[in-house]
DNA sequence: GTTAGGG
DNA sequence: CCCTAAC
């Protein structure tokens, strides 16, 4: 029976009906805004009397209510409850309760030295961190008395502010804890839920103490209980990505970065609701930004050191970055990798924060989802393209085509000996229907789209053997992105390329690979500049006094004559030497 | 669209 | 090989 959770008028309910209640009732020392806070879970007798709470109350609280605090009330009962299993550590050590203050501080550092409390500590940072992002700018405004409770609680401890506040029923902790019934002086920390029904009741102790004091809790996303796999979930409604990541402490810190990050911007409506998570956009609708004021007078600083202190912690962790291209592709492509259990799309569409737009591109459908940046939304491509760089013009060719007819299309006789090309790297082993069509082999695309340099290519029916071995293309079967196929060079290419390059000149690579690679259709003019690099680094590398060919010579890298090196580097002096303009 | 360079 | 800034 005796809880914290649930909501508040259970809660009412339960402490009325009964003789006695487990509870957590504010304490207060004898100088509160400068000591540091602390918590004692208590119960609260049938006459009143404040008794400490055994073990196994807390226990009780601890597995009943942390469960059944949920949803109505904005989770207000939820995270009291969530509060207690912080508060174990400390009453546990503490013993019957008669805690020294000042105890804020080892308290903290436990967090960082102590590992079997580190779980349960930093749950309430986080789970704190959340409110006191919950209670920033926004929803200071508050017009009830919630935001007076938040304000007031947090100058208790002005450098904890956002550790400590969050607590619903926050004790600081006197050094007196049987004489607890400090209640009128804990009051500087107004009820918040109660002060509607009671403003000042709680002035009065007895009475005070039939009411649970739900007052510091408000809308609170809580993420302290979640499995690992939720916080996962989480994460990704959060940061529109998967994660592997098991360590809940992380998962907890970065959803809570992500969220508070969000929550500041003004123009976002970011709540972040799901099962765990619940929206402060009603209360901050419900809260006008003129009323402001009215918290403001109370604790104009201790809020100001609230978002303060927050907001540098939030810029330690997390730094606000317009993301590139690159970025935003590199991050769905995280997803790609991610076994997903659900498909992405349904997944999405269950978060609320994390809008689904489905652009249909032709055949092709979209996926975007809406991040948010710098205070406003962009939407961003949730599924990479596959493929980066060149396959992507095989890609537009395939929107153009709207179909499998891929041969069909007969645009650029490049482009469309790459879009074969690369369809078939796409059908692969798996041999696609749509993409395999005809073109099985680079011959049949050669012989079709290529027939004028065939006659140029007398070389390529020797090469072709070696490039067609390469059938080896690269598969998408781990569904994962890979890199286009390698294909090593043969010799016979890199004796074209130098030809090339001695006929044309170095950097005339798309004349190159026109007129002597025209066969090769995997060779890109930058595969051929690449190449050249390479050789002339080998040539170099071979120059250099100290190192012979052989020895240094990489395993997989194929021979190259040192003819042929020799004419690399002949070419290269030559057009050192001949001016830019004049190659 | 190509090239040059860094990754 | 990939990616992209410069041409």
């Amino acid at each position: 029976m005796g809880t914290v959770g649930g909501n508040v008028k259970d809660c009412r309910e339960m402490f009325e009906g009964s003789a006695a209640q487990t509870r957590i009732t504010p304490f207060s020392s004898t100088n509160q805004i400068k000591n540091p806070v602390a918590y004692k879970l208590v119960r609260v007798a049938g006459d009143g009397r404040l008794v400490p709470a055994t073990d196994e109350e807390i226990f009780k609280v601890n597995e009943t209510d942390m469960h059944t605090a949920s949803d109505a009330c904005q989770s207000v009962g939820s995270l009291s409850a969530q509060g207690l299993p912080s508060q174990l550590p400390q009453l546990e050590e503490t013993s019957q309760g008669l805690l020294q203050s000042g105890c804020v501080e080892p308290y903290t550092e436990q967090v960082n030295s102590q590992p079997e409390y580190n779980e349960q500590m930093l749950q309430k940072v986080e789970q704190d961190e959340r409110l006191a992002m919950v209670h920033s700018p926004h929803m200071l405004s508050a017009p009830d008395a919630n935001s007076q409770c938040c304000n007031e609680t947090s100058m208790f401890n002005e450098d904890h502010v956002h550790h400590e506040p969050s607590l619903q029923q926050p004790i600081p902790f006197s050094s007196d804890v049987q004489n607890g019934c400090n209640v009128d002086q804990s009051n500087t920390v107004e009820p918040c839920s109660n002060a509607a029904a009671s403003p000042k009741e709680t002035a009065a102790p007895p009475a005070d103490a039939q009411r649970p004091d739900f007052s510091l809790v408000r809308g609170e996303i809580c993420l302290n209980n979640l499995p690992i796999k939720a916080l996962q979930e989480t994460f990704k409604a959060t940061f529109g990505r998967e994660t592997t990541v098991k360590d809940k402490t992380w998962l907890k810190r970065r959803i809570t970065t992500g969220l508070t990050n969000s929550c500041n911007v003004p123009t976002t409506n970011l709540t972040i609701k799901d099962k765990k998570l619940v929206g402060n956009q009603d209360k901050a609708n419900d809260a006008p930004p003129s009323s402001t004021d009215n918290s403001n007078g109370h604790s104009n600083a201790s809020g100001h050191s609230l978002t303060e202190d927050f907001s540098s912690e939030e810029r330690a962790a997390k730094r606000v970055r317009k993301p590139t291209r690159r970025y935003i592709e590199e991050l769905s492509e995280n997803d790609e990798k991610q076994p997903v259990v659900t498909s992405k799309d349904q997944k999405l569409s269950e978060k609320s924060d994390v809008r689904s737009i489905s652009v249909s591109l032709g055949t092709r459908v979209t996926v975007t989802r809406v991040v948010s940046l710098a205070g406003s939304e962009i939407e961003v491509p949730y599924v990479s393209l596959v493929r980066r760089s060149r396959p992507r013009e095989n890609i537009m060719a395939l929107m153009e085509c709207h179909s499998s007819c891929l041969e069909a299309k007969a645009s650029s006789g490049e482009s469309n000996m790459l879009y074969s090309e690369v369809l078939k790297s796409a059908s692969g082993p798996d041999q696609k229907e749509s993409a395999t069509s005809s073109s099985n082999n680079e011959e049949d695309v050669l012989t079709e789209v290529d027939q004028d340099m065939e006659t140029e290519n007398i070389d390529s029916s020797g090469n072709s053997s070696d490039d067609n071995n390469n059938i080896g293309l690269p598969t998408m079967q781990g569904g994962g992105l890979r890199r286009k196929h390698h294909r090593a060079w043969t010799l016979s290419e890199v004796t074209q390329l130098v030809e090339g390059v001695a006929k044309y000149g170095a950097g005339k690579w798309s004349e190159i690979k026109n007129l002597s690679f025209s066969s090769h259709s995997y060779r890109t003019p930058v595969d051929l500049k690449d190449k050249w690099r390479n050789l002339l680094l080998r040539t170099n590398f071979a120059q250099s006094p100290s190192n012979i060919m052989g020895s240094l010579k990489k395993h997989g890298s194929m021979h190259i004559p040192m003819q042929l090196l020799l004419q690399v580097r002949e070419l290269a002096e030559k057009q050192a030497l001949v001016p830019r303009n004049h190659r």
